[in-house]
Parts: C-alpha cells; structure tokens; sequence
DNA sequence: GTCTATACTTCGATAGAC
DNA sequence: GTCTATCGAAGTATAGAC
C-alpha cells in the first residue's frame, strides 16, 4: 500500500538532466562527499525537494550518474579499437582525466554504498572485456608474441598505468616522473604503430567534454 | 583571549592511540565517510565527546591517522631497499592490501580536505624520491642501460600496477587479468634478481598487520 | 581524563498545496 | 512539475561538572 505511492518524475525530463549535470560538476570539484541533495539543487538553482522528485534516493541518483558516463566510456572505446591507429587512439583515451577522476571518485563512494560496487565492478569487466579484444586483434595485426605479451596484461598494464598518472596528477597535483613515464609507453606504442596520426585520434576523443545531453 | 582555551590530550595517551586505531578500521572497512567523531567513539567502546578532547578538529585526527602510517611506510621502504634481494622486497611491499587501500581513501579524502591534500602530497613525493634512489642503486648493480630504461620510469611503473591492482581487488572485488599481470612483473624481476628467496622478504613485511602502538 | 548536557548545522526523505 | 513545510537522524564542536 504504502511502500511505492511516491511520485517519480520522467527519464527524458530537462530538469532531470540539469540536476545530473550539476552533480556531476560537484562530484568532480569537491569529491562524493559535496553531492548531497541540497549542494546539488543549489548549483542547478533548483530546490532540494526536486532532486527526491526525480531520483527516490541517493543511490538512484548516484547510480544515474554512472551509469549516462560509463555508456558513453564503451562508446568511445570501440571507436577507439576501430580507429587507424588503435594504440594511440586508446592511449589517449585512457589519460583523458575527467573520466578516470570520475571513476575514482566513484570507487570511493562503493565503499560504503552496495548498489554502486556491484554497478562498477560490472561495468569495469565490460570495460575490460573491450580492451582485451581489442589488443588481441592489434597484437595480431603486429605479429607480436602473444606468449610473451598476453594481450590481458596489456590491457591491465595500459589502464594501470594511464589510472594512477591521473590520480596523481588530478587529485593530488603530483607529476614527478609522470612526463618520463609518458615517453617510456610512448615508445612502446611509437614501435608498432608508427608517429601519431593526430587527425585519427581526435574524432575519438570528445571535442566539449563538458556537456552532454 | 578565547581563541585556544580548549585543552587537547597528550599524544601518548592510550586512549588517543585506542581512537585513531578505531579510525583506522573504520576507513578501511566503510569508506572515509565511516569514520565520524560518534561511529569511532562507538567502535571504541568511548564517548564521542574524546574525540574532540584529543583532537581539536576531524582534520587534526585525519592528519595525525595518515602520518602514523606513512611513517611506518617509509620505514619499511628504507629495509626493503636494504635487503638482500631488493626488488622482490620492494614489489611485495607495494602489494600490501593495507598499506594502498589506506592511501587510496586518503586520496578521495584530500579532494575535499586541503590539509590531508598537502600532507599525502608531500608524503608520496618522498616515498617516491626512496624508490627513486633504489632504483638507481638496484639498476646499477644489475647493469641495466638506464638511458633505455630509467629508474624514474621504473618506480612510477612498479607504483602504478600494485596501486592498480589493490584497488581493483580490495575496493571494487575485481581480479581479471590480475594473475597473469603478476606473473609478466614477476617473470621481469626474476630475470634480474633470480628465485624470491622468502627469509629475506619476511623481515620486510608486517607480522601483525592489526595493531601498533 | 572522562562525563553530561547542549548548541548549531546539514543531511535524506515525505506530505500535501498549487 | 514545482512549491512550502516539516520530521527525524547524524554530524562537529564547546562548556562545565566530576
């Protein structure tokens, strides 16, 4: 009777759209811990009460959030597997800040919220599963030694390594050693697949990365 | 007159040391956002009213959290270089659960805590500039080309996939590719520093994890 | 050193009018 | 779809008695 009599406004509402973008903006700025339902209608310049409107609670909300970016992370990752030149193109993907910081900030917030672990981990495989395919096909195309480069740990090391670079640089404003690390994997890459195209990379990687609706 | 009235605790109170490992487990247990004047006098089995008697804010009690384990940190950095075979040390060390799943929460922490922000800077820079100087001395003796290969790039490198993979394994239950990534590292230092000879590892790590006073 | 009592703030969430 | 009004819970922090 009483359990779901609440309202709940429409996915496709404008105002919805704001509020996300607005949470996202904080969650980026200030950490997890300032997207509350109050810091986020005033950044939208709405009222709180419409943030329950339109998500029943913070879970909902939170897993909204995640869920509009990592579609359009698996978007853009496939593009990158089909672009001319694979490893730049994912490379560069990879060390594009605000998604990473993104994740970050919600491999925090997992932590304390179930919902939001279970939602990530899934979607880290499916991210996983992406790069490992796509590797298998490059280091075949290259003639490469899969015994001795499994394209799995190619995969795991490219995201280690692009992961921590902007952790560092993102949240905590470090970058010793970070350029020379830059080189190094540069390359690695500069071996197989020649100079940096960069006409072929920029259709992969997104031109306003601020807003999306 | 009224600015610095309040009395704070001596810093060698048991009861001081009892909070702040009270603390400890909540952050790694629940997430940062656990550990609350009132949830860690209640792990403690106190009065919530002592937290604030031995620290004057939650920023003081985060502060003096991160630089009882960073010491430790430090420490154990300085052996493992010293010991016998330096780079199994070194990578075991920095595949402590503990150890990065503490600084992990302290990051997402700093992006809305300015003083943890400049503290845990500071503290990574100095851990980096140690594995840094290891590096260099390990790579020395082993007479690798360090113009192919430098020891900057190597401590980033070593940094980047055990922070990775604890993050992946501790904070999110994912362990794809994890196996096989520890196998191609390890297959590196055995190349250079032969078999893991365990007695020499042994007196790098903790025995006890849990507790230290 | 530890307690009671308390002031003040911010949070998530709901009910019901317009 | 948006507003006013409001609840109860939880947080940081301080004053002062014992």
């Amino acid at each position: 009777m009483s359990t779901s009599a609440r309202r709940i406004g429409a996915e496709t509402s404008k105002t919805r759209g704001l509020l996300l973008d607005a949470a996202e903006r904080l969650m980026l700025e200030e950490g997890y811990a300032a997207v509350t339902s109050r810091r986020i209608a005033a950044r939208a310049g709405l009222k709180p009460q419409l943030v329950h409107y339109y998500f029943r609670t913070m879970d909902d909300l939170f897993l909204a959030l995640f869920r509009r970016r990592a579609d359009q992370g698996l978007e853009r990752q496939a593009r990158a597997a089909d672009s001319a030149q694979p490893l730049w193109s994912l490379w560069d993907l990879s060390r594009d800040p605000r998604g990473t910081a993104l994740t970050m900030e919600f491999t925090a917030l997992a932590n304390h919220r179930k919902a939001i672990q279970a939602e990530l981990s899934a979607s880290a495989e499916r991210y996983r599963a992406g790069l490992l395919e796509a590797f298998r096909s490059v280091l075949t195309r290259y003639e490469i030694d899969q015994a001795e480069y499994p394209p799995i740990v190619c995969a795991v090391l490219l995201t280690s390594i692009s992961t921590f670079l902007v952790i560092e640089e993102a949240m905590l404003g470090m970058s010793t050693g970070h350029a020379e690390t830059v080189v190094f994997v540069e390359d690695v890459i500069r071996r197989l697949e020649g100079e940096r195209h960069p006409a072929d990379i920029a259709s992969v990687l997104p031109i306003n990365p601020e807003r999306q609706h």
